[in-house]
DNA sequence: ATTGCATATCAATGGACTTTGATATAAACT
DNA sequence: AGTTTATATCAAAGTCCATTGATATGCAAT
């Protein structure tokens, strides 16, 4: 009797931490806001500073964040270079979102069967002792 | 002279702090990696620990916040009550997608145009003090 | 020159969360 | 009955990070 030993080769790994560093900087909700906006066009920081409601250091940070993840660019006003306008890289969204999915799209959840425990046709103890 | 204030409306603002939890629970790294394994098949705890190479304890508790959010479920073993089956709900799994993608579809990121600043048509100051 | 504005940086604070170790519970095995 | 096994819970420790306040820089306007 052969034991299936895919089943204990963890999945996905590739990319893994790059997707999490990812998710990391999406999650917090002031930087999500501030996405939002950036989808709609170029914004200045004192502008999202205004219509978020938030200091404006804590944008200016936020955005130094994104700009990190090259999830955002920020580009200087030709005629007053004190405004500094930023707006969303779409390649790195759309990189973004196919690492995204190859996580996490619905369909690699196929049927499965049970890869361990009493149930199972082979249990940790197969694995270990070669019993069962 | 009319001024959009459509731009200055925060976008998006529905279902933020939802997605937010969602993206705080899925951005741990051994979270994961765990869901990586629960999308090939259900999984027990210590199976889990052992494929991992991670405590019990901790795994259970990744376990419990990622059931707290509704995309785990557990299941008892039928034969050997000690042992509890984990698997992904692919419908929770699917709703966060659509959820996800209501955000950050690249498609949401139009061709724009400057909302603020000198090189705008309008500006913070027209704003608030309806010059310019 | 001086004042005001837009932005960035720095240090300190506070809170949230991961991890660890110990322990509890409940069930199966001998 | 006593021992092992699977899981969950709890408290403590440590870490990471958002937020705040103060300050620096650089540019524009008067």
């Amino acid at each position: 009797m052969t034991v299936d030993l895919a089943v204990k080769v963890e999945p996905q790994p590739v990319g893994l931490a790059q997707l999490s560093s990812f998710l990391k900087t999406l999650c917090e909700e002031n930087r999500m806001r501030i996405l939002c906006f950036l989808m709609q066009g170029e914004r200045s920081v004192c502008d999202l500073a205004a219509c978020l409601g938030l200091p404006q250091n804590l944008v200016s940070h936020h955005l130094g964040v994104l700009r990190e993840l090259g999830l955002v660019t920020a580009r200087r006003d030709e005629h007053d270079a004190r405004w500094v306008y930023y707006s969303v890289d779409r390649t790195a969204l759309a990189q973004l979102n196919a690492l995204y999915l190859s996580f996490f799209a619905a369909k690699r959840a196929e049927p499965w069967r049970l890869g361990c425990g009493p149930e199972a046709d082979c249990c940790l103890k197969c694995l270990t002792t070669g019993a069962c």
